[in-house]
DNA sequence: ATATATCCTATCTATTTAGTAGTATTTATT
DNA sequence: AATAAATACTACTAAATAGATAGGATATAT
């Protein structure tokens, strides 16, 4: 499962994606008003977002955020990875957070190799997916 | 990510189907001494299997465990779904632990369009995967 | 009777999830 | 310069989940 959190992020950066018009910023009031996403909540999502690149912020009076990149150029795993870690059902087929497992031989374990499997059907998909493809337009 | 207690479960059956032989059950010191899993704990989840018809047990000296049902007849999906519960990557998406989402119309969401295509090239996968598909033999 | 296995209830600790509260800082406008 | 309005930051909290552990009750082969 995706936690609540990720898809706070997905639907906000949408809702960004599909608000911005002219250079204006969309204002977290606005995102969690529309979006019924706890304001509070949705700020550390939206800061969390900013540090890692895929928004910027403009504080103070017409404050707001706006996508750091186009729409299409962010994908959803991207977003997925930032605020939920690892997309593979196990650390030991994870390509960006392996860990070791410490009880199995990973090069003959068949539960390994089924979640590989898994794992590359997912990220057939999920990275096909971006900001721009989940917009209305 | 699928629970540490679920990659036991896997790896106990596994197990059980690997050293069955006669109809001798296997008993849970044997499993946790040989996949390293704590004992107590594994305990715990041969009684759960137990209890959702994946394993029989017998009690008292020369008791222990056995498959209710051949290995070949056990999916990888039936003991995911005991022991951590939904597959799906959203509630709104999956088959066996159904949850609507407040905030979306779900007929034009287009997030769960994309959650729906994972789920279902995850258990193309994990369906035609069996306890007997992850033994040595 | 006894040894040995599962069964059951209760408990525990750490981490994660999903927030909330309050203050500081920045910026546009007047 | 003052003010209003936005993000930035720090700290805290409650509930759920993960990953177990402890101890005694019960069943069974010998």
């Amino acid at each position: 499962m995706i936690s609540n959190k990720c898809k706070y992020a997905i639907r906000a950066l949408v809702h960004i994606a599909n608000n911005e018009q002219d250079d204006r910023a969309v204002m977290t009031s606005d995102i969690a008003r529309e979006q019924q996403i706890p304001r509070k909540f949705l700020e550390i999502i939206l800061r969390e977002l900013r540090n890692n690149r895929i928004l910027e912020s403009k504080r103070g009076k017409d404050g707001g955020f706006r996508l750091l990149r186009a729409a299409e150029d962010i994908s959803l795993t991207e977003v997925m990875r930032i605020i939920d870690g690892p997309i593979a059902m196990l650390p030991c087929v994870s390509l960006n957070y392996y860990r070791k497992c410490d009880e199995c031989e990973e090069e003959s374990c068949e539960i390994k190799a089924v979640f590989e499997q898994v794992r590359d059907r997912t990220l057939d998909i999920l990275n096909g997916q971006t900001i721009k493809s989940l917009t209305l337009s």
